[in-house]
DNA sequence: TGAGCCTTTACGGTTTCCCGTAAGGGAAAA
DNA sequence: TTTTCCCTTACGGGAAACCGTAAAGGCTCA
């Protein structure tokens, strides 16, 4: 059973959620392992084990509102952080993205014990999830939207992304070869501009540059 | 003071919140009040209005996952259906939308009573706009991202939107005259459409037509 | 070293988009 | 009815994107 628990999560109503739930686990808590900064968590988990007495679990978002300059912007990089300093620290993510693939690559990746997404009946999920890890094993909640079939057909790669990103941005396609050149990315010929976006489009059933774009953001791809 | 209040949110963790927020302004809470599909909730307040005991306050959310059908999609058709049989209830709406634009129009245009976005300190914030809402008058969250200058630079209009959201489905521009025709949808011609395009782009200071899909989605204009 | 294969690039023709100008059309006022 | 004004549409030249083909470059393996 857990003594120590963090929480890093910047939405006040949804933290005490979590709260309530670990006291519900007859974990103690003791109302004051709660932050709402990234910043704030890694530097609770360094004081803790400084002082000999580490946190045995963190329970933090992925998702973290800029509304104050911070060194760690996100879950991701303070996982990162996190299991640096402190490897054995038990790591649950309960986040709003409800996306399969993402929450078997942050196990599978970055070591994270158990994954919740916020959803129905998420309180009964992270209770399971919690109980789980409790045991040593790894949680990924069944609550999860499987990729679809156009979703899993392609797999943009970085350079595919490159591209996209560019073009959302307002460079025209003929101008990308300088800009891929100047910085050392290859290929960087108009021609495996053109023939790569073809390549993309086709493959998802994509008629312009605009679907693309369109289809990129709502998958959060770019 | 409030008897009856009922809470639509998708989200258990939330929903958790909220009714311990209501149970320390000491609003007595009978922890059924409370619903995870807009149809529930609308028929709770149908149920209760005819049984002559009506509900004094929804709490309510704006999206909500859509894993079963239902006939009210999200939380602004859920006002309008609940306004149209029983005008005289209070109405709070609890979103993760931060615009201030979006929330000032529920209040003016919807008759919604209150508005907090969920965010830091957000609980918090809650208890202040239901202790507003109990001396009958209107709270908009003072956390509210205001617009940029950007964004009130331009207000895209309804033709605006179909344009922009036809190309992002893939249309391309020179068949948007026939689509807009056959629609009735004026101006329908080729020339309109580029001018317009045209206006926008120069108005947002963007270069090309995928530049223009990222914002729309960015700003989500569609 | 050279043959074979794959990736990258160059080139040219066609389509689409962009943009300025001018013509067409409808509404309101004279 | 005519004039004026504004919005819409048509047209045409130039730029960009699209697409197929062929040449050039790079890598492996014999």
């Amino acid at each position: 059973m857990f003594k120590k628990v963090l929480i890093a999560e910047d939405h006040e109503s949804v933290s005490i959620s979590v709260q309530k739930t670990l006291s519900e686990l007859d974990i103690v808590h003791d109302n004051s392992n709660y932050v709402y900064y990234c910043d704030d968590a890694l530097n609770r988990i360094k004081k803790a084990l400084r002082e000999g007495e580490p946190y045995e679990l963190l329970i933090t978002d992925l998702s973290f509102d800029e509304d104050m300059p911070q060194q760690i912007s996100g879950g991701v990089e303070l996982i990162k952080a996190v299991k640096e300093i402190q490897p054995s620290l038990k790591i649950l993510v309960f986040s709003i993205e409800n996306r399969a693939t993402i929450a078997r690559s942050l196990v599978k990746d970055l070591g994270v014990d158990a994954y919740v997404p916020k959803a129905r009946h998420d309180a009964k999920d992270l209770k399971r999830a919690i109980e789980t890890i409790i045991k040593n094993n790894k949680y990924i909640s069944p609550n999860l939207k499987q990729a679809s079939k156009e979703e899993n057909e392609f797999q943009f790669k970085d350079f595919d992304k490159t591209i996209v990103s560019l073009l959302a941005n307002g460079m025209p396609q003929k101008d990308i070869p300088f800009y891929l050149e100047k910085n050392n990315i290859k290929p960087s010929g108009l021609s495996s501009i053109e023939k790569r976006l073809n390549t993309i489009k086709t493959v998802l059933n994509i008629s312009n540059n605009e679907q693309l774009i369109a289809h990129c953001k709502d998958n959060q791809i770019i």
